[in-house]
RNA sequence: GGGCAUGUAGCUUAGUUGGUAGAGCAGCCGACUCUUAAUCGGCAGGUCUUCGGUUCGAAUCCGAACAUGCCCA
């Protein structure tokens, strides 16, 4: 038997005495046909609400409470907002207030009148009956204070946006950004498609993944940790711009910026290079944070950032040499850049190969310095097992990653599309594997056979819908723009 | 995985040197027909995250566990 304080055993004895009294505390029959927000469109600017005798109705939670014996303004919030509404015994009747006055906060009413103005001067209805549509068993949080317990915040997420505006706010906000971008990819003739998030061979990035299993089939199954290959696959059907929109699953740390689950929309443009999504890019961030913001230039943890184009563009190694403490003579020294490091507090492999030190060096002193959308490039062809090689240079690939903010916001590369230098690069994977690699690259022989069909020359990007949705909304943690984001199991 | 910090009523919190926990909001009862954190009077609400230790005595000191946050890996 459950133990309930004295506050929780009220609000169950309200639910019985509706029960007995042949009232359903949980009905499912009225139908708003107005909002807080259409109410406001259309009456904020109306001078004189008196003569109205529109019939307005809206349903909602009641925030607030202000009650003065036989007169009570309460406050509703609904999808679109919140609206005060004015009770008053003589206009809704004896019943019908004695009802009323049993409404808790936290309730969810459904209430009609019409629109007037207090003598305040806010915009209010002024009802003529209103009803309970569902009672509310819990207490919410105070009016004042709010919700601040961040943990409270997101394991009841459902809490956090009854009581939070902002928090509310960023989910709304989110889901326009999706909006903006997936009609963006449309309208550039780009086609949405939706691969297998349960992978037989996990692919297309550096990374753990989630193990689980097929019953019937009798077999291990990953969570994907990448849609590229299969989106690539869809190239060399001749679906020449592909998108996807969706979850990636990686089993490695939680941290501000990462979440084992998380948004990441890919695409695909055959006939394009690397060089060209770098425009396309600033095209889509721009045309987004445009409409969004109505602005190229906001500030993201109290840092200016700017959307104006052209962006910089660096290669890795002029970023280590602009941001790091190192000249040229040294760096392209490979054991001299291995001196440098260790100076920098570094503890790498003896063995470690120059392009693996390089990224190290890079992340280390220039990342976290690249406030301003800079696209990075010129990567090592070790570390980019699925991309291009330079033409004129085979040590690097035709790569760019965008920073923002100092985080990596998205990825993208001329892909590599010569089926039997792929098939060596993903040896390469392996022998790294074997040598206790557990992020290195599977082989794929499907993948390597499809190219063999022939990929069309074709560049592709990833980005971190997450992260740019944090630059957007300027929040500090990603598990500000999840809804659920994972947390261990609730401590009884 | 490591370091630091936090955990008191539904929520937001106070709690001094160790002496058996105090408030605001929310709630309940009462008053009030224009409030905006409404106001006024009264009442009730606590296994101080959990387990163990020190002590005559622990929310407070010590240890461990659990959860969360930040930093590092």
């Amino acid at each position: 038997m459950e133990e309930l304080s004295e506050l929780l055993l009220q609000r169950r004895r309200k639910v019985d005495a509706l029960w007995e009294a042949g009232i359903n505390p949980y009905p499912n029959n009225f139908k708003p046909r107005h909002t807080s927000a259409d109410i406001i469109a259309t009456y904020n600017d109306v001078e004189t609400l008196d003569a109205s005798d529109d019939n307005l109705s809206v349903a909602g939670r009641i925030l607030a409470r202000r009650s003065f014996g036989k007169a009570a303004f309460i406050q509703l919030q609904d999808r679109k907002g919140r609206i005060q509404l004015y009770v008053k015994k003589d206009e809704v009747g004896d019943e019908a207030f004695a009802a009323f006055e049993t409404f808790d906060i936290g309730d969810i009413v459904g209430a009609e009148g019409f629109p007037f103005r207090t003598k305040t001067g806010e915009l209010s209805l002024h009802v003529r009956t209103i009803r309970l549509l569902v009672k509310s068993l819990l207490p919410l949080p105070e009016k004042f204070h709010g919700l601040t317990d961040i943990e409270t915040r997101y394991r009841q997420r459902y809490v956090d946006l009854i009581v939070n505006p902002d928090a509310r706010e960023i989910f709304i906000k989110r889901s326009r950004i999706v909006n903006l971008i997936r009609s963006f990819m449309t309208s550039r003739d780009f086609l949405e498609v939706e691969t297998p998030m349960m992978h037989q061979i996990p692919g297309g990035a550096t990374a753990r993944p989630f193990i689980t299993y097929h019953n019937t089939l009798d077999m291990e199954l990953y969570l994907r940790i990448a849609p590229e290959l299969y989106l690539k696959r869809l190239v060399v059907g001749g679906l020449d711009r592909v998108f996807e929109i969706n979850r990636n699953f990686r089993n490695e740390g939680i941290s501000v910026r990462h979440n084992p689950e998380f948004t990441m929309m890919e695409f695909y443009q055959a006939y394009a290079t690397y060089e060209d999504l770098m425009e396309f890019t600033e095209e889509l961030f721009c045309h987004v944070a445009q409409d969004l913001l109505g602005t190229l230039d906001f500030t993201n943890q109290g840092l200016d950032i700017s959307f104006q184009r052209p962006w910089k563009r660096l290669t890795v190694r002029d970023a280590v040499l602009e941001y790091g403490d190192i000249d040229a003579r040294q760096l392209d020294d490979r054991d001299l850049a291995y001196s440098y490091s260790r100076s920098i507090g570094l503890t790498l492999p003896e063995g470690i190969s120059y392009g693996k030190l390089l990224m190290e060096i890079f992340e280390e002193v220039a990342e976290h310095k690249l406030i301003q959308p800079t696209f990075i490039t010129a990567y090592p062809t070790e570390v980019s097992p699925l991309s291009r090689k330079n033409d004129h240079n085979p040590d690097i690939v035709d790569r760019f990653e965008l920073f923002i903010g100092g985080r990596e916001i998205a990825n993208a590369f001329s892909e590599l599309n010569d089926p039997v230098d792929q098939k060596e690069r993903f040896l390469a994977q392996v022998a790294e594997k074997d040598k206790g690699d557990e992020e290195a690259h599977y082989m794929d022989e499907d993948y390597v056979r499809a190219l063999e069909y022939g990929l069309p020359p074709t560049a592709g990007e990833g980005i971190g819908i997450d992260r740019l949705v944090m630059l957007l909304t300027d929040s500090p943690s990603i598990r500000d723009v999840i809804l659920f984001p994972q947390l261990r199991k609730e401590a009884k």
